[in-house]
Parts: structure tokens; sequence; C-alpha cells
DNA sequence: AGGTCCTCGG
């Protein structure tokens, strides 16, 4: 086998391994009985540093007058094949003075591995026209998996042809293959043409149909699939049971849920990564964060994907702080994370709006070169549009090579979240000009941003006309939306009449958004009665009755703040306390209103008087209406001035440099009292103060806010 | 001597 020993490139072991045999005899046999099974063993295993080894040994041993002998070189191209060195499989295969199909299908299924499935295609029709092989089960197997791969069903349906013609499809292995191509390539109706009408076939067939069923969404389908399945009585592999805790988890079917895995333990299924990654995402999804992590301790095996999967599981359930120590946890096993471990840890921040956390994951994003992936690129617009910091989200947005209608989306809800509707716009326009198509959640974000510039006329046209030709039906979010945009635009009896005649089922959201258009038009009289209905949908939310009693008081009926309290007294509900935190550096500062908790609480109230000092011959006038009548009036303003968001502020003005923007985050929605203060402290300090209220954002800036005084 | 299915984000 001389020209192929010549042509070994790669033969030198690496610098740290052992020298060559030949200097350390002892290391292997003299003589190798049966080098085909080592080299197979060696390949199963992916054990390279023993395949080289005997590589080297057939080199040393061989004759050097002998031919080639093709079955060890295709034992050999298999071995670099599954070894992940695919290059070196090619140099080998390139060097033979003869090939077979096996030489084919071993290079070719290596390339596939290796992610280069066009490669496989294009090795495809040399083989068949210039060597005149003719392909048999094995290539079919490999092609049909390289058309999944680059989902090129044209070149997959003429092989379908071929092999239903010369009884190929009659092999499982072909057949499975097959009915995955038709699955992964969303035509799951000629997957199940096949599956159905070609005899034979297996369990494998079955998991390909129900995961294409589930990757596009087809859930019923996906149901009665796997009730087929059932019925046939088939024994399921560990494939299997991963598929159907995907299904548990998308129909968050605790139940079943439970129920398969009672039947995995049962039947005595070994649990490895994959599977235990799917159990863990299926408890996570189910909402059984306890489970989840059972699973998770008592793992032997851990990789990054069960890291992710129990982080996600955290994060989902809104344990965002649980998502973000488990990275420690994995930085103690020296494992690091991947794209959709930053993804999940971005998300995480963003749910706590911890900015600064979200910062430092960007920085080791940007490290670690992940920053082009499109998941970390949409974790990070997310991440800083919800902690308050759109322009960041927008550099990340612009920044981006490659971007999906997710991408998009989050752009657009992210500008209307803080108000900016005409950036939100201009960024839909652009999706078009991109040719992305919206999708429903890209509208929920147009209308809002319809809403916030007070175009009518125009969310209505894109409800009516545009959806309508993209052929999105109009769902309860988008209804919702418009009547925000009617009660936005003054417009309440025409929103409260909206409701009122259009057939959609209403839930608390959409009465709540009218609610509040009532109380920002003090239209106090249909506020009370819309504030009835929300009472009655949710006896328990604190918010309504704080607006009723807020709305009470504004119109100067005190009887009715009194009934308010009463009611609430009865029903055992309490007041949350406006909570107010802001980021300074490294530690979060925490206020409640009305209390000294703070190391520097004094000084802290001494700035407000300072600030409110300040802008009063700016025009604010305390808005005693609003604090409850049975306060001394000179103790009214006091009340305001220690309102939470306004003594973060003033910490904030203390503590970071001149030109700094500040970020205040609140609990509950921002009052009357504290917007109209913030406004002006934006003038007077020349500073971005930025609020985020249990609704929605509002940047400060020169004496304006980017509600434009509605929320 | 060679081949097929699967887990983590919104």
């Amino acid at each position: 086998m001389q020209s192929f020993i010549a042509a070994m490139p790669n033969l030198k072991l690496s610098r740290n391994s052992h020298l060559p045999f030949v200097f350390k005899p002892k290391l292997v046999p003299a003589s190798i009985d049966d080098p085909i099974k080592l080299l197979k063993k060696a390949a199963d295993t992916k054990n390279l540093r023993t395949g080289k080894t005997i590589h080297a040994h057939l080199i040393v041993s061989g004759e050097p007058s002998k031919s080639v002998d093709i079955f060890q070189a295709n034992s050999l191209i298999n071995l670099y094949a599954k070894c992940d060195q695919v290059s070196i499989a090619r140099h080998l295969f390139d060097c033979l003075p003869k090939r077979n199909v096996v030489s084919w299908s071993a290079l070719m299924a290596g390339y596939l591995h290796n992610g280069m499935a066009l490669e496989v295609l294009g090795l495809f029709k040399t083989m068949v026209s210039v060597d005149g092989l003719c392909p048999n089960e094995y290539i079919f197997a490999t092609i049909f998996s390289s058309c999944s791969g680059s989902g090129r069903v044209e070149e997959g349906k003429q092989c379908h042809g071929y092999v239903l013609k010369s009884g190929l499809l009659s092999y499982e292995y072909v057949k499975n293959a097959l009915v995955h191509m038709y699955s992964s390539c969303s035509e799951v109706e000629s997957a199940m043409r096949v599956l159905n009408t070609v005899p034979g076939g297996d369990i494998l067939s079955y998991n390909s149909v129900i995961n294409g069923l589930l990757e596009h969404g087809h859930v019923r389908e996906a149901m009665e699939m796997l009730g087929m399945m059932v019925s046939q009585c088939m024994d399921w592999d560990s494939v299997t049971y991963i598929t159907v805790f995907g299904l548990c988890a998308r129909l968050k079917d605790l139940r079943l849920g439970l129920q398969v895995h009672g039947q995995m333990l049962k039947n005595d299924i070994k649990c490895d990564v994959f599977l235990s990654s799917a159990m863990i995402d299926m408890y996570g999804k189910c909402g059984k964060v306890s489970n989840a992590a059972n699973v998770f301790d008592r793992l032997q095996e851990r990789n990054i994907v069960s890291w992710t999967a129990i982080m996600a599981a955290y994060f989902q359930n809104g344990y965002f702080e649980d998502a973000l120590g488990v990275l420690s946890k994995m930085g103690n096993e020296d494992i690091l994370p991947n794209e959709y471990t930053f993804a999940v840890l971005l998300n995480s921040s963003a749910g706590l709006s911890a900015l600064r956390q979200g910062d430092l994951l960007h920085t080791c994003v940007e490290k670690s070169g992940f920053k082009d992936y499109v998941i970390v690129g949409n974790a990070l617009i997310n991440m800083y549009s919800k902690c308050g910091n759109i322009q960041a989200a927008n550099e990340v947005f612009l920044d981006m090579t490659c971007r999906d209608s997710v991408t998009w989306n989050a752009m657009i809800s992210g500008f209307s979240h803080h108000g900016l509707g005409k950036e939100a716009l201009n960024v839909f326009q652009d999706m078009l000009a991109a040719g992305e198509c919206p999708n429903s959640i890209t509208f929920v974000g147009v209308l809002s941003a319809c809403a916030s510039l007070g175009l009518v006329q125009e969310g209505f046209y894109y409800l009516n006309q545009l959806m309508k030709q993209i052929g999105i039906e109009p769902g309860l979010e988008h209804h919702t939306c418009i009547v925000g945009l009617l009660s936005r635009s003054g417009q309440l009896d025409q929103a409260e009449k909206y409701m009122r005649t259009m057939p959609v089922k209403w839930d608390i959201v959409a009465w709540r958004t009218l609610l509040n258009a009532c109380h920002v038009h003090r239209n106090y009289g249909l506020g009370k009665q819309v504030a009835e209905v929300v009472v009655r949908m949710d006896p328990n939310d604190v918010g309504t009755y704080t607006l009723l009693s807020n709305m009470y008081a504004k119109s100067r009926r005190w009887d009715g703040v009194v009934k308010i309290r009463k009611l609430m007294r009865e029903r055992n509900i309490k007041k949350e306390p406006g909570v107010s935190w802001v980021e300074i550096r490294n530690t979060t500062h925490i206020f409640v209103s009305d209390d000294n908790m703070h190391p520097e609480s004094s000084q802290i109230h001494e700035k407000v008087g300072e600030l409110l000092a300040k802008i009063k011959p700016l025009g604010y006038v305390p808005d005693i209406a609003a604090v409850l009548h049975d306060v001394e009036d000179e103790q009214k303003e006091d009340y305001l001035s220690y309102h939470s968001e306004k003594l973060a502020i003033a910490y904030g003005l203390m503590k970071t440099p001149t030109n700094a923007p500040i970020r205040v985050i609140k609990n509950l929605r921002i009052c009357d009292d504290c917007h109209a203060a913030v406004k002006l402290i934006s003038k007077v300090t020349n500073r971005l103060i930025i609020v985020r209220d249990a609704n929605r954002f509002h940047q400060f800036q020169d004496g304006r806010c980017s509600c434009a005084d509605y929320w």
C-alpha cells in the first residue's frame, strides 16, 4: 500500500503523544490478528489515538510490493470519518487507486456527520456519473439524511423514485431515512404516506414523523400519531421517550409526562444525557421545577445541554436568580456555556431587569465568540430592552449580521414599550423591505406603536387590511391593542363600544386597558363601571382597588374611598407597598415608600427636598388630592416626597456622574405626582431618567416623558 | 469495511 502510505499526511502522532510504536514496541502487539476488527472498534468508540496506532502498524508491517487492501483502506476512511477528521478521510479516499461503494459511503457518512450535507450530494453525483457505481441501501440512507440536513427535497424525491423501483425501500434503514427527510422538510403528508403505504418500517419512522409534526407546530396531529404508535404496540426506544417528552412539554401535559416517566422506569430504559435533558425540559415546561431539579441532581453524567436545560427550567418558572446561580455551579465543574446557555442567562437578567448582570454577560458573549448567533443577539436585544437601555438594544440590532423574525419583533416591541412608536414603525418598514414576513407577534408591537403615536386610522389599516393580506387572523391581543388605540386617542366611548360589539371574549387585560384610559382621561363615571367589571374578574388584584380609590379621591368622593378600603379589609387584600430599586455600580439599592431603612436615608430625604424646591418655580404643584383625606394637610406633601421612586432617583443623582442616565425600576404604576415631578427633575438636572413601572417604560428627558403623559 | 431517529432559546 505504498502510494497510500506516502499520501498519509498526518501520521506523525501529536506532539504530546507517545513516540511511534517502533520505539516502544510493547505498546502494540507485534502482529495484529484482525486489524479490520480493531479499526472498527476504534472508530465506533471514536478512539483516534488507538486508530492511528493501528494505522501506523499497518504502514510499517505492510509489504511494499503488495497492492492496497481495499478492506483496510475503507476501514481507515471510516475511522477518520467517525473521528471528525474528514479531511484525512478524504485524502486517503483520493489516493486510492480503486474505490468501491463502501469507500464512498464511509466518506459520505463522514461529511454528513460534520454537517457538510451538500458535499455528500456532490459526491453522490460523482460516484454515479464518473465511477459508474451502483448505489445501494447504505448510500441512500446517507443521501436521504443529507437531503434532510440541507433541505434539498427535490434531489430526495428523485431518489425516492429510484429506491421505490429498485426495491431498496424495503430496507428499514432506507425507509426510516426517507420518512425522516419528508418530516424534517415540512412535507409531513408525504412522510405519513411513506410510513403508511410501504410495509415494514419501525419505531424510528414514528419518531421522525412525530418530531416533524411537533417542529412545525402540528401538535394535535402529533398526538394522533402517538395514539397510532401506541395502538401498534411497538417497543419504544430512547428516542421515542425523548420525542414523547417533547410532546408533553409542548402540551404542558404533566399527567402524560409523569405517566411516560413511570413507563420509562418500568421498562428499564437507560437514561443518557439526551433523555435526561428531555425530561428536565418537560418538567420545566410543565411547571414542575422541583421534579426537573430532582432529575438533574441524580444525573451521573452531565453535559452543557443538561446544565442549560435545568437553567431554562428555572428561568421559565420565574426563578431568575436560580437560573443565574447555575452559571457559577457550572463553572465549578469546568463546563463552559454555549450559545443556548447565554440566551437563557441573558433572558434571566432581563427578567430581573439586572442591567449590570446583563452587561457583564454581554462582555462574556463578545469574548467567547458567541455574539453572532441569532439566538444570542435576540436575547441581548431583549435584555437591553427590558433593562431600560433601548439605545444599547438598538446597537446590538444594527450590529447583527443575521436576523430572524424574532429579532425584528424584539426590536419593534422594544421600541413600543419604551413609547418610541416612530422608531418601532421604522423598524417594521425595514423588516418588510428586508423580506422578512411579519407574524402575529409583530403586529402586537406595530399596533402598540400606532397607539402610542395616536395613529387610529393606520392601526385599523394594519388590523383589517395588512393582516388579512398576509393571512394572520387577529387575536385577542390585537383587539386589545385596538381598545388601547381608541382609548389613547381619547375616544373612550368608541373603545367601550368596540368591546361591547366585537365578538371577542375579552380578558382582564383588555378591561384593564380601558380602565387605565378612564383614569388618564379622568372619565371617572365610566371608569368606576369598568373597575367593577375588573374587580369581578379578579377580586384579588390590588392595582384595581388602588386605581378605583384614586379615582374616587380625585373626584373628591371620600365616601367612595372609604367604601373601597372597607371592601379591601373585608376581602383581606393588603396594599402592596411601593418599592423602587436602582443599580449603582455593583449594588442594587432598594427603596420602600415611607421607610428609612437606607443607611443614607437622611441625606436622601434632604436631596429630595432640594429637588422639589428646584422644580416648584417651574410649575410643580404637589398633587395632594391623591393622598388619602384622613392625613393632615401639612403631612400630605411629605407623604408624596417619600414615594419610593423619588427616593431612588434622588439617590441615583447623588451617586452617579453628572451625565449618566438613571434607571429605576418600580413594582407598581408610577403615580401622577411622581410622573410630573420626575419630568421636571430631568430638566433641572439635565439627566436622562428611565423608570420602568409595572406596565411600561418612561423615558424622562428635558421635561418630557416618552409616554406623553399616558400610561 | 459503510447507513437512519433525539435533548437546551423566544
